[in-house]
DNA sequence: CTAGGGTTAG
């Protein structure tokens, strides 16, 4: 039977992390992984035949070189046909001005209940709250549910001041709240990171006869495990289920936010303990339960296992998502196995798993990193054409990538399209575009852009800095380069290694040893980490200009005092 | 109809 062998696997799992000194050797060779993965992606492949029309016939996506581009046809379909539901999905949905005009047109007090609803959703909280007084005011008082909605919404937007004087409001003359008020209230406090605040709510809430259920107690679980305290969640649990006499078994949320934590502290050993107890009581994983394995033994280089958890997935009939996708996406990107994180681009095409802004992300700075400059190029445009605009980072890789192969022309004629697009340049963007420009040695340009930060209010940071400061160094303007550093000083940012070294290498290039010396000093000084940069500059140059032995009396005396 | 777990991070 399919699901003894399935146990048989976290049992293997778990034998082999329960003992520390037990050797590590694989149970799956990689290869017998790899002829999973394609037999699996021709498998499903057949019964989502529909989502890869445009794909060349022949190519299931794996031969090396034929790849990329079947996996760049399929992604082109999928992003249009995405993007366009998207699209739709925006212009039917209500905007404000509709329920703007509802409000201005009703007298129906239940649709103007439930316009506080949709209000609160979209996030016109301040419209929101004024339609509900107006409604207090005509003598009717919006519902627990209603309430419930604005409190969310203010917590969401971490307004925990407007979502307590509404929680008051309720106690004082109702709606009476409930046990999912509390639960939003003290989540609302957890993500603040006020885990005492949120767990004399908890206290509180037997005052106003409210029981605490299970969602109660995974927000304080999950808020502790966060806060690093898993010993203190262990404990708060204990005494939840101890109180329960019915029923003494962990929720499978619960367990998996203790997995998921146990991973991130890498103790693996603990976490499969959670995953035995879990399936001992008969318990069967969901997609997200499997997620937190998948991306646990992602953390902790165990790639094989995290591919059997895959495997385990689809045995089980649970259809990995966008994040078990993008899970192990970031985990080759990471590694810089981008051929891999291609492959399960390609894998997840097939399976009909729509890739989201993360995926993008991810394959647009992979590219860019491989060069392939023109490809990420050509994601983002399939996105712009179906009003996808996407979020700085993806342009600034582009621009990022254009400018390390030396084409400052399309660097620039990205960044004009962000500002076209609306898109707001940050620090990055002009980062990149510096360092483009500083790599054709056009001093003069990057400049310019420096003054077009201090004017937009883009602030230059440290990496700006220390970009203008090692160029001006090099170009031997020192005087300009120490203008740089004073200007860095007055504005409150403090050089770092980085700077003193461009520095030093600056004096060096003029000859002036002293003051090099002098600079090396000062960072000894400071307590700053010095690497080995800033003194191999000095040994070299005092090698060339006065020997050996001088150079290794200056790091002797160092040493000595 | 509202409240709980997972993916990114220049």
């Amino acid at each position: 039977m399919a699901c003894a062998s399935h146990y048989s696997f976290f049992a293997m799992a778990a034998a082999r992390f329960s003992s520390l000194s037990s050797p590590r050797h694989p149970i799956f060779g990689y290869d017998a992984i790899v002829m999973f993965v394609k037999d699996l992606a021709v498998n499903v492949r057949d019964s989502c035949q529909q989502m890869v029309q445009g794909s060349p016939s022949g190519s299931n996506g794996f031969d090396e070189g034929e790849a990329p581009r079947a996996v760049f046809n399929v992604l082109d379909g999928i992003i249009k046909s995405t993007l366009d539901r998207l699209k739709t999905v925006r212009e039917t949905l209500s905007v404000p001005e509709i329920i703007l005009a509802k409000i201005s047109t009703t007298t129906d007090f239940r649709e103007l209940e439930a316009a506080i609803r949709l209000l609160s959703l979209e996030g016109k909280l301040d419209v929101a709250l004024w339609l509900r007084s107006k409604l207090i005011t005509n003598h009717y008082v919006p519902d627990v549910i209603t309430h419930n909605h604005l409190v969310n919404a203010f917590c969401k937007v971490g307004c925990l001041e407007k979502a307590d004087y509404l929680v008051r409001e309720m106690l004082a003359q109702g709606p009476s709240p409930n046990c999912a008020t509390f639960n939003t209230f003290i989540k609302g406090y957890c993500l603040k990171g006020d885990v005492d605040k949120a767990l004399s709510l908890f206290s509180s809430m037997a005052n106003y006869g409210i029981k605490p259920n299970r969602i109660t107690c995974n927000i304080l679980i999950h808020a502790l495990c966060k806060e690093g305290l898993v010993e203190g969640a262990r404990n708060f649990l204990a005494e939840i289920l101890k109180d329960e006499s019915e029923r003494k078994q962990i929720d499978l949320i619960t367990s998996t936010i203790l997995m998921d934590s146990y991973f991130k502290n890498g103790d693996i050993a603990e976490a499969l303990d959670q995953l035995t107890k879990l399936l001992q009581e008969g318990k069967q994983l969901d997609v997200v339960a499997f997620n937190v394995l998948i991306h646990g033994f992602c953390s902790n280089q165990e790639i094989k296992l995290a591919f059997s958890c895959f495997g385990e997935m689809i045995k089980r009939g649970i259809q990995p998502d966008v994040v078990t996708c993008n899970t192990f996406i970031s985990y080759f990107c990471k590694f810089g196995a981008f051929d891999e994180a291609l492959n399960m681009l390609s894998i997840m095409l097939n399976m009909g798993v729509a890739p989201d802004c993360i995926t993008y992300k991810m394959i647009v700075q992979g590219l860019c990193l491989r060069g392939e400059v023109d490809k990420a190029a050509k994601i983002l445009s399939c996105m712009l054409e179906n009003s996808t605009i996407p979020e700085p980072v993806i342009w600034n890789s582009i621009i990022y990538g254009y400018g390390k192969c030396g084409d400052t022309k399309n660097a620039l004629s990205i960044k004009e399209k962000m500002v076209a697009f609306g898109v707001p340049l940050n620090t990055y963007t002009y980062n990149a575009m510096i360092y483009a420009l500083l790599k054709e040695e056009n001093i003069n340009g990057a400049l310019s852009l420096k003054r077009e930060m201090d004017q937009s209010g883009q602030v230059p940071d440290l990496v700006t800095y220390n970009m203008l400061v090692g160029a001006t160094c090099n170009l031997g303007l020192i005087q300009f380069a120490l203008q740089l550093h004073d200007e860095m000083l007055r504005r409150g940012y403090l050089p770092d290694v980085v700077t003193y070294t461009e520095l030093i290498k600056g004096y060096c290039l003029k000859g002036q040893d002293k003051e090099a010396e002098e600079i090396f000093f000062r960072i000894w000084n400071s307590g700053l980490q010095v690497d080995h940069v800033p003194c191999h500059i000095l040994v070299k140059r005092h090698c060339r200009a006065e020997g050996l032995k001088q150079s290794l009396s200056l790091f002797d005396n160092l040493l000595d005092g």
